[in-house]
DNA sequence: TTAAAGGTAGGAAATTTTTCGTACGAACAT
DNA sequence: ATGTTCGTACGAAAAATTTCCTACCTTTAA
């Protein structure tokens, strides 16, 4: 085995993640249900592969299965917030060389970055150091 | 073939990106010292393998190289910002779901981002936006 | 001129990730 | 009771990624 329960999780692959995000915005669920998102969201995808990816998930101790009930339910081991802190720590450290200022940079810089959450980020800013 | 000299790029593997960064890091280099930071700052992986990823993302249109002499120069295809650019595109919008702001608000909660990182953010802010 | 060092090309093995077929059990409607 | 639907398990194929072996060419030092 690679990896068993380590306290920090293996990280995600691509479409590990995109299970993960369904699972995130509509909380725990069953695979029928993720299978129908991903289908909706993303790509045609089988059932069964939905499902042996979560099995693996699970595996792994990305996920955690409820099998009390014939239809198992699936939830993400690590809280939201944590998960995505990690990723975006691995993301500003292999890309940006562990600067988030540059990272900001690149976020003001882009044209996707509309006014409004210029403006948020802003308040975010204020907020979280008042005396400035 | 899978994408030709598509104007917009494949996105780099994991291991590409590794290679991409040490062509950002170096400027244009040989596979010899490309291979060298690899194993000197990542893991130990042989020379022939370096090689023959280099030259896929070659084929793949990541990177161009000169090979004019025997030694084949390699540099990346598209300017670093862009690349950059585009890879926190997309993990915006896979992970904060398009929401820059929601990515700041994860990075300034973040402990691993000093107050150091974070006066330079809030510097950059104010240039960016001086009336305010 | 030969041996050694260092380069590229390319096939193929190894590994990881993704997808799906098949088997089989439980629930349910008829 | 029986067939249809819906569920999981699991093996294995397929695809993508990564690694390395071998062949062979060029340069260089002895």
């Amino acid at each position: 085995m690679k990896q068993e329960k380590k306290n920090f999780p293996v990280e995600p692959t691509r479409s590990e993640l995109e299970i993960l995000q369904v699972l995130w915005q509509h909380g725990p669920s069953t695979v029928r249900l993720v299978n129908e998102e991903l289908n909706k969201l993303k790509r045609e995808v089988n059932y069964t592969s939905t499902l042996k990816l979560m099995q693996i998930m699970a595996e792994k101790g990305i996920v955690v299965r409820d099998e009390s009930n014939m239809k198992h339910i699936y939830r993400p081991a690590q809280p939201e917030e944590k998960v995505k802190g990690q990723l975006l720590n691995r993301f500003v450290d292999s890309i940006y060389n562990g600067s988030a200022a540059s990272l900001m940079m690149q976020l003001l810089g882009n044209k996707k970055t509309s006014k409004k959450e210029l403006d948020a980020i802003r308040d975010l800013l204020k907020k979280f150091d008042p005396d400035k």
